[in-house]
DNA sequence: CCGAGATCGATAGTCATTCTCATTTTTGGA
DNA sequence: TCCAAAAATGAGAATGACTATCGATCTCGG
């Protein structure tokens, strides 16, 4: 099916999203493969129509089921925003720790990162409300809402 | 309509809503003024069928339309969670800047907010990335996502 | 090479949210 | 106070992102 990747997929990361699925009794299968390279040359987190203009080989329903499987079994993060679509990227296990600037003007989610000090105070801070709450934590979310510089 | 009002609305409070409506050309007619009443007395973030539960003298149609009407104004804001309904709060600038603790069990939402210095040592990064990015900064949102003490 | 089981994809649902429109309420002028 | 124009209401229809269905296709172990 796949003839041309979008992107390729390094080894290391083939192997440890191939882990992932198998851990949910699911497959690497080339449709799954090919919404991974989407993702990754998108650079940033795409919402479904996004993700299948850039490939038009894939077909709606498939990658509607399958970016659920990719979830559920770790590999990529649903971000949902005011937009009508849902947007996705790969999880932040595979790539690093960030954030995303939300355009309220055209829907556009990019990401970016907080200098080192600045995440470790917040995680701090973090840590004691938790604990406070009897909440318990599996992940924080940090986004900036505002204009990007191509709707300003 | 409004006979038993489920939480009063301070004087100052309903200055505040009256002229935030003004100035997108709307009333605050009562049934706005119980949409209100049930998000302050419900205090935390509420679905809309919680609403409707809340105050059943609500029409479904009127309460969708009218959150739109306050959020475009001002007065409220919409959440939106990975959960089915997305849910509305009194906006920050009439009460106070705070966070959500989102359970990823039962999909509530919390209020709980940063010590001063966290906040704005958080701030003060957001700045200069917004800053080096060239996006114009709206607000900032951060979400604690984890499992509530009820679901544990 | 074969067959059981997983995956695919076209299509038909589902359901939160939005739209429509006739009725009711409100407002400002006479 | 009375009236007409404008706004708001609410019941129901429509929309559209997303999910479920199911026969066809692919995959892997034997």
């Amino acid at each position: 099916m796949s003839i041309e990747p979008l992107a390729t997929i390094e080894t290391e990361l083939d192997e440890q999203i191939t882990d992932l699925l198998r851990r949910s009794d699911q497959r690497f299968t080339k449709g799954r493969r090919a919404l991974v390279e989407a993702l990754l040359a998108g650079g940033q987190p795409m919402t479904i129509p996004q993700v299948l203009e850039a490939d038009t080989r894939l077909a709606q329903s498939s990658a509607y089921r399958n970016l659920v499987v990719l979830e559920a079994a770790g590999v990529v993060t649903r971000i949902v925003t005011n937009d009508d679509f849902a947007r996705y990227e790969l999880a932040e296990h595979l790539t690093h720790h960030h954030h995303h600037l939300i355009c309220s003007s055209c829907g556009d989610v990019t990401d970016f990162a907080l200098d080192d000090q600045a995440e470790d105070e917040l995680d701090e801070a973090l840590h004691k409300i938790a604990a406070a709450t009897g909440f318990t934590v599996e992940a924080h979310r940090l986004d900036l809402v505002g204009v990007c510089s191509d709707c300003d």
